[in-house]
DNA sequence: GTCTATATGTCGATAGAC
DNA sequence: GTCTATCGACATATAGAC
């Protein structure tokens, strides 16, 4: 009753190969030519493993929403005082885009590059950003908001608009500098 | 002492039909002979006009800056009231961003095309975006914020990756409903 | 499962006639 | 200035041997 759990060595270096590429140089920068070429495969070892490169795509946005996840809840998880761990959102982002040479969100990246809205990856692209509001949710939530006009609504998608305003200032000027001001709003928006 | 002021017509054609395909599909996707194709001219018309793809996307750039920030002042000098003016930045969003079929920031989605940063294309990219700025933080000024804790370039910054977040998401999602919450998050950061 | 060789198309860009 | 015809390179994808 054992399901196929482990990938093969080929499929997984091809698939961190991809990962690599489409993240750094963007989907239609690159070429099928370059992942084989770099994973150290034959083409056709590569087409035994996925059936085109958009459904490459497809794998290594997946695997990328539930490594940029983990990413982010490690560093969340440091803090334990709710308001803390709310703004270590923001210093999450400082340490992650610093650490990705400023290519920003992958998500974000793929829209762009998919302007269909029916394609398949729109759809991965929107459950991602929905995790990620939801988690801000979560946070914003785990605050204990006194129950004034200002509600938790205005409050998540506030602090989610700031946070996706970070991650594209960040990727177009290549700094984080301007982070430690933002965390300083986010402090005064929750008091 | 007349320098060419108006191009020709043939040169015309082509860079709107580049603007609207590069705009609408994004550079790589749009290909130099789809371009000739809608443009209805040659392909060495083409390369008469402008010297290559890059160039096409040079000139495409500049025309957008221009035309997006005239569309921008627009709306806002619809209002007089200093506070109304600065809110008018996300009226303006949701009339832009609804209008046109949701494909967001030209210049956002040109930097997830070219990764590079060296790249000429991320120079455009980053004066656009220090335009936006510096009319945010006019638009910021004029509201002779009290000189209390809050200066005003947190609030530039702030208000500034807002806007920006309220775009991609807008772009994501493909829906301007959140932004009367914003433009409510905004009115309170600035009371 | 992995390989070499190839099919088929499109890319950006150019030559040379008119 | 605009055209047709074409270039070489590279794209994604496949056939068939091992």
């Amino acid at each position: 009753m054992k399901t196929q759990h482990s990938a093969s060595s080929t499929h997984t270096k091809i698939l961190e190969t991809a990962s690599r590429l489409f993240y750094e140089q963007g989907y239609h920068l690159t070429g099928i030519n370059q992942v084989i070429a770099e994973a150290g495969i034959a083409k056709a070892s590569f087409y035994y493993h996925f059936s085109s490169k958009e459904d490459l795509c497809i794998a290594y946005l997946e695997k990328r929403h539930q490594d940029w996840f983990g990413w982010l809840r490690e560093e969340v998880e440091r803090s334990e005082e709710p308001q803390e761990r709310l703004l270590s959102l923001f210093t999450f982002l400082e340490l992650w885009l610093a650490n990705s040479d400023f290519r920003g969100c992958a998500f974000l990246n793929i829209t762009a590059e998919f302007p269909s809205p029916e394609n398949r990856i729109r759809l991965l692209v929107l459950n991602h950003k929905d995790a990620l509001q939801a988690y801000i949710a979560q946070l914003v939530d785990s605050l204990d908001i006194p129950a004034s006009g200002n509600n938790s609504a205005y409050l998540i998608n506030a602090i989610y608009l700031l946070f996706e305003g970070t991650i594209c200032k960040c990727q177009m000027y290549r700094t984080t500098e301007f982070i430690k001001n933002t965390r300083e709003t986010v402090s005064q928006l929750i008091s």
